[in-house]
DNA sequence: CTAGATGCAAAATTTTTGCATGGCA
DNA sequence: TGCCATGCAAAAATTTTGCATCTAG
């Protein structure tokens, strides 16, 4: 099943229906990974501003999406299981973003969830420092 | 040496000035702990909005304090060394952050942050799910 | 004294809202 | 068809900027 699919059977499942605009940002997010919001409102061209608000804060409610923030401001990304990024380390001086190995790091977010008694939904993971390029100026 | 002192000798340290506004953000997130921007412009009465916001991103450069973010909107504390709350778990429901303790998670941080070859400057680790008394509802 | 920091006022940007209309189930 | 979702337009909220003034060092 691809994940087009999926996302209008998780759709489908939280009794929202399968829209021009939601699948728009899907499929925007799903091709560029990482996007401001600003960024995600000029691909989605034909989309009004409101319905991209309106729809990014449903797909999150949803768990199909989420943010990630890095300073000052936050980029939006296709959740699990609809993209394997969920961390991130970010260079505080080129900006740049790379993905993180999640095995050991989730082990250990579920054994503190389950250690201060929640049922986990989501997890964000941002680290900040200087890349080894950055280091070397 | 007691906080705020300490706080002035890392302003002194990066060549930047102890002044009024700066003092007043730092006392006021030390009393508070966890704010809103907002709640922290109007904490600052007599400071104005532009000044909080710029003491807000010298303070941030120079990892004095943080941004956390959960939901659509972020708020800011005091970074370590001078507050120990780094990593907070968020309840989707009633919306109540609880500290999570530090130890093991930092050690896989540090790890990962080596792994990747970077010199770790800040982390930020957010988890959300139902908190043990919202889950009985 | 003087570079850097502030306050003020205004602009720019980002987010939210109300309501009439349109489209999915 | 009925209800949810959208577009539009406007308001509200948040953040940034330019510039004259002030102040910490």
């Amino acid at each position: 099943m691809n994940l087009l699919t999926q996302f209008e059977n998780t759709l489908k499942l939280h009794q929202l229906s399968v829209t021009k605009p939601r699948l728009k940002v899907f499929e925007i997010l799903e091709q560029h990974g990482l996007l401001t919001m600003n960024d995600l409102i000029k691909a989605c061209a034909d989309i009004d501003r409101a319905s991209v608000y309106r729809t990014v804060e449903s797909l999150e409610t949803i768990h199909v999406l989420h943010k990630v923030y890095s300073g000052f401001k936050y980029k939006l990304e296709l959740s699990d299981p609809f993209s394997p990024h969920h961390h991130h380390i970010v260079c505080t001086r080129c900006k740049k973003a790379q993905d993180i190995s999640k095995d050991r790091l989730e082990t250990i977010l579920s054994i503190i969830a389950k250690e201060n008694n929640y049922v986990l939904y989501g997890h964000v993971v941002e680290l900040t420092g200087l890349c080894s390029d950055c280091r070397e100026i």
